[in-house]
DNA sequence: ATGAAGAAACGTCCG
DNA sequence: GTTTCTTCAT
């Protein structure tokens, strides 16, 4: 009562009152202001289920802490009782600041504030026992999942060849992300792996965790279902334990997800899901755009608030955006709007090929910058990273400084990850993934014939790894050297699991680096990335001084993937379109827009027009990460897979309004002459995106006057190479790939290790067009098909 | 055990 | 075409 009244006293500031309160709690007043109704109606919401729509740029974010804060002010739950769920630990961070920011030191402690898996680490940690694991588990990483996958495979005498771990690894995460367990996989999948044998191997495999007492990703929420499962009790007591549930991104949730959180708000029902089905662009990694668009259904009674006023982006940009996401069928529907001025319109510009998009595209960032817009607020956004080394090689030349957002990530490093299984093995000796990792890196002469031997002992006392060597040391097994080696490691182990009693565990890992000889090893290395390596091992130590001990920064480094990158200077951005997503700029770069590339042909042959809308929520993600200038590009040639192929522009294009867009023509280039339009698509007002257009312009293409490299020849090449051209670059080509063109014919029956049975449909060269039995109709090249 | 040559991939990527 | 992994030979 008295704390609406606060909330309510907040705009007259002038009371004393008020001050003298604010200066005690000073976000506690006024945190509502600002919003407008529809987001001040999502706040306050607080009952039963919620679904917010908050399209791109609507203030989601603003609206979820908001939320919380309200939460809490009005007293209707204390910090620990909230369940706030987001995808990345970016995203929790980020609202943990901005809890803070907005209600003091009282929001520190959310302790359920985090990512599912971090939610359902901590979940599991304190029932280990009741899933058949010890509170101790650890977590793999994607690499240490493989290396497990590939030793099931072989102990199934399965040739990993054909049968690669990767395959097995993907369909297993798709199990998992349906929230499937080894024996609820439906029988006719189980046998898509392994001649037959891909259930028995993921049972084979979680049997193996199991045994090493770790988890993966997917274990981690999929063993809190089994846990609510088997043990009502310890459902019932989390379900009253969160008295307000709190998801972000509600979109990119997949099944497991949907099951874990159901589970949950089964209980008060108070559960308030954001998020926008037009920015779900993650199908491909088990997300369902389905559980947004069933919300209403699954949650009867819910609250739907549409965000649609928007505050980032121009209205040209806007209306480009909309108008492109409204030919999707599978959306709840929403408008942007925005009182923002109309500005730029959508730039739409075609370029000869790829490298001369990007050195368009370079020169266009560069005269920006002479014109002082900052480097920081424009980004190149592309579908495929492949597209990034060419515009990277341009930004080089040019000397624009730039920066790639979600390379490698920091934990990915091999360095880091050699770092890490020391750090793990030393913590926990039975980490036997840690200790195959490590035990010749650096070059110790430990090879094969020693790791035989060791496993084999292992297998027969059965005692992990480590506990082995220091055990077959003492046999007569090994040969001398290596004995000597071996134990010399073990008992370097035996020495650091005591230091960290002793000493900062920061200080311990430093040593352990140094004596393992690991760093000396990079030391030694003269190659150019080396002293990175270093660098990044440093900020390792560096960063585990931030926590209390070994085992709690094991526990973070496994679910952080990302060492936030160095933030601010003035760089251009450089990320695929998935990476910007959440991201804003002033201007932003979209090239490639060419069908096959984007909407890309993989994702329409394989998930259909499903796949295409996807696709297309791709191209609204990237249009309305811009706040005042979003300039679109295409190439007529690409080179897809080393061959140099004519493309057309992406329909995506021609589904863009023509009052908000405007059609750059590149600028004049000696290298041309003007003649060069006369075969370029003028993208609106002309037929071009009829089929006969695109025919006629795959069939001129075939022919390329000139090849995209050589354009830079020179006017000689250009006037004299119209007539003997083609030969010379076909000639080039075929010579490069194959040496002989395809001797298949158009009808034979083929079949291919991948796609199975199909009959070629077209042949070009050695590419053949193939109607696959099964995978429908794809490009391939013959050296992969042999005849059936 | 280490380097060179050959083969295969080459879609987006969080935890 | 480029990069990365594997395999083979030394």
């Amino acid at each position: 009562m008295s704390r609406d009244a606060a909330g309510a006293e907040a705009p007259s500031s002038t009371s004393i009152a008020a001050r003298a309160r604010a200066a005690v709690v000073p976000q506690a007043a006024g945190y509502l202001d600002g919003l407008n109704p529809e987001q001040r109606r999502a706040v306050e919401a607080t009952e039963g289920p919620v679904l917010v729509l908050a399209g791109a740029g609507t203030g989601k974010t603003r609206v979820l802490t908001t939320r919380i804060a309200h939460l809490i002010a009005i007293g209707r739950a204390r910090p620990f009782d909230i369940l706030a769920v987001t995808f990345t630990n970016k995203a929790a961070r980020e609202m943990k600041e901005r809890i803070g920011a907005l209600i003091g030191p009282a929001g520190e402690g959310m302790p359920w504030l985090g990512t599912f898996h971090a939610i359902g680490t901590k979940i599991l940690r304190r029932h280990a026992e009741l899933v058949g694991l010890r509170s101790d588990f650890t977590i793999l990483g994607t690499d240490d999942q493989l290396r497990l996958l590939k030793q099931v495979i072989e102990a199934a005498n399965i040739d990993e060849k054909r049968w690669p771990a990767r395959g097995l690894a993907q369909a297993i995460d798709g199990w998992k992300n349906r929230g499937l367990a080894p024996e609820q996989v439906p029988a006719g999948e189980a046998g898509a792996f392994g001649f037959g044998k891909g259930g028995p191997l993921y049972a084979a495999y979680q049997e193996r965790l199991r045994t090493l007492n770790a988890v993966d990703f997917g274990d981690l929420l999929l063993l809190c279902l089994k846990l609510w499962r088997d043990h009502p009790d310890v459902l019932a007591s989390y379900q009253d334990r969160f008295r307000y549930i709190l998801v972000d991104e509600y979109q990119d949730t997949n099944v497991a997800q949907y099951l874990w959180l159901r589970l949950l708000a089964q209980g008060r029902r108070n559960v308030c899901c954001v998020g926008d089905d037009d920015q779900s662009i993650y199908g491909w990694r088990g997300a369902e755009v389905d559980n947004i668009l069933r919300f209403e259904h699954d949650f009867p009674g819910a609250v739907v608030v549409r965000l649609e006023r928007n505050y980032r982006s121009t209205g040209h940009i806007l209306a480009a955006a909309s108008t492109l996401i409204a030919r999707n069928e599978g959306r709840l529907g929403k408008t942007l709007h925005t009182e923002a001025a109309a500005g730029e319109r959508v730039t739409v510009m075609g370029a000869w090929d790829s490298e001369e998009e990007a050195r368009l595209l370079c020169e266009s960032i560069e005269s920006m910058q002479a014109r002082g817009e900052p480097l920081s607020q424009v980004a190149v956004l592309v579908r495929i990273s492949a597209q990034m080394r060419e515009i990277e090689d341009r930004l080089v030349q040019l000397g624009l400084p730039y920066r790639v957002i979600g390379g490698p990530r920091f934990y990915e490093r091999a360095e880091i990850r050699d770092a890490l299984a020391y750090l793990r093995l030393t913590a926990n000796p039975a980490d036997d993934l840690a200790f195959e990792r490590i035990i010749n890196t650096p070059k110790r002469g430990l090879g094969d014939a020693t790791l035989q031997a060791l496993h084999g002992h292992a297998r027969r006392q059965s005692v992990p790894l480590l506990q082995a060597a220091r055990l077959i040391v003492e046999t007569e097994e090994l040969k001398p050297k290596p004995r000597s080696t071996l134990r010399a490691l073990g008992q370097c182990f035996g020495r650091w699991a005591k230091l960290l009693e002793a000493q900062p565990h920061a200080e311990v890992a430093q040593t352990i680096l140094e004596e393992s000889g690991y760093t000396e090893m990079w030391q030694k290395e003269r190659t150019a990335d080396a002293a990175g390596r270093l660098e990044n091992l440093k900020e390792l130590v560096r960063s585990l001084e931030e926590f209390p001990d070994l085992p709690a920064f094991l526990e973070h480094i496994s679910l952080v993937m990302d060492a936030s990158e160095a933030e601010g200077g003035e760089r251009v951005s450089l990320m695929t379109l998935h990476a910007a997503k959440g991201l804003e700029f002033d201007t932003v770069f979209l090239p490639g827009w060419e069908d096959g590339l984007f909407p890309n042909q993989r994702a329409i042959d394989e998930s259909g027009r499903a796949g295409l809308e996807e696709e297309r929520r791709l191209a609204h993600v990237g249009i309305t990460r811009a706040r005042k200038r979003a300039k679109i590009s295409f190439a007529v040639n690409r080179r897809i897979h080393g061959l140099w192929s004519s493309t057309i522009p992406s329909r995506f294009i021609d589904e863009l309004p023509e009052s908000s867009v405007e059609v750059i023509e590149a600028p004049a280039n000696f290298s041309y002459g003007p003649s060069r339009f006369d075969r370029q698509p003028t993208p609106f007002g002309s037929s071009y995106g009829t089929p006969g257009w695109q025919r006629a312009q795959a069939n001129t293409a075939g022919q390329d006057r000139f090849g995209g490299q050589d354009r830079f020849g020179g006017q000689d090449r250009f006037g004299g190479g119209r007539r003997g051209g083609p030969q010379q670059i076909e000639g080039t080509l075929v010579a490069k790939s194959t040496g002989s063109p395809s001797s298949f014919a158009v009808g034979a029956r083929i079949f291919h290790t991948k796609f199975g049975p199909g009959s070629v449909a077209a042949v070009d060269g050695n590419k053949l067009t193939v109607d696959f039995d099964k995978a429908g109709r794809k490009m391939v090249l013959d050296s992969f098909v042999q005849p059936a």
